[in-house]
DNA sequence: GTGCTTATATGATCTATGTCATGTTTTTTT
DNA sequence: AAAAAAACATGACATAGATCATATAAGCAC
């Protein structure tokens, strides 16, 4: 449970989206079909997505989602900060209010060491790295 | 939020207790001062642990919570165990339901490495054994 | 044994998160 | 221009987690 439901959802999403062909649309129910999510609720991450400017989207007939090829570029924790926060790497893992490396919680160091790294895993992926993990099958979205 | 508040609570009064000489018994009221958390709440995390034979307490005058020598020794994961349950190791930090090492999503080996550092650390390490970092300065439960 | 102090048990309330439902606006198609 | 299809916006509802509150039971001191 490192990130909230909405903010898996979102990382799920925008992968998903970064397998299409360029400026190819996908309706919401689509999406929530191919991943199992529910579609009402899966609307509303991706519209908060829409206003950070992480995600496009258009509407009307054979409207739907997509990521401009300079979306596509931004790295994947841009999608974390904008549902979750930054505030999800740096708290204490024991809910103390002053942790620091300066004056540490008994955890302190292995949850830092590890955060840290996820932290760069997402920020030096950009969204469109995903793709080839993916269509290589790599790694999956679903089952 | 790798751990529930909950979780969090147990983690740290349990260290807490580790610091009192054996035997010594301490008041919920004290501890939830101590360490900055609503009595009435962490009275009922504390009654979980000694259902769960974590943590040892006495009723009456002069009654209170305490560890005894068998206690002390357990690892810390049984307190986690006992709280957030075995799952919150294993579960899929993008929610996704088949996901595994043979079928990883694009983050598991990220959040693989990271969580099963912590719970290596939790596992190795006693309860008692927190007790010489804190008393040496080394690292903190509180402000 | 009486009274006080403490843990224990239970449940009510609050809050945040997640889900569902409805209506509106925009765009395309005919 | 009308109709349909889609995102957009908003709010109601459900659930779980966290907090607060009250009553009960057990043990100690005198």
């Amino acid at each position: 449970m490192l990130f909230s439901k909405s903010c898996e959802y979102a990382l799920r999403a925008t992968m998903y989206l970064a397998q299409m062909e360029s400026n190819e649309k996908v309706g919401i129910k689509v999406i929530a079909r191919d991943l199992n999510i529910p579609a009402d609720y899966l609307n509303k991450v991706l519209q908060t997505l829409v206003q950070q400017q992480l995600v496009s989207s258009a509407k009307g007939r054979n409207g739907g989602f997509y990521l401009t090829k300079n979306e596509l570029n931004k790295p994947l924790i841009n999608i974390v900060h904008a549902i979750d926060g930054k505030e999800v790497f740096y708290r204490c893992g024991l809910g103390i209010k002053n942790c620091s490396s300066k004056k540490p919680c008994p955890l302190h160091n292995d949850i830092k060491a590890y955060r840290d790294n996820i932290k760069i895993a997402l920020s030096n992926n950009s969204i469109a790295s995903s793709r080839s993990q993916i269509d290589s099958g790599e790694v999956f979205l679903s089952k």
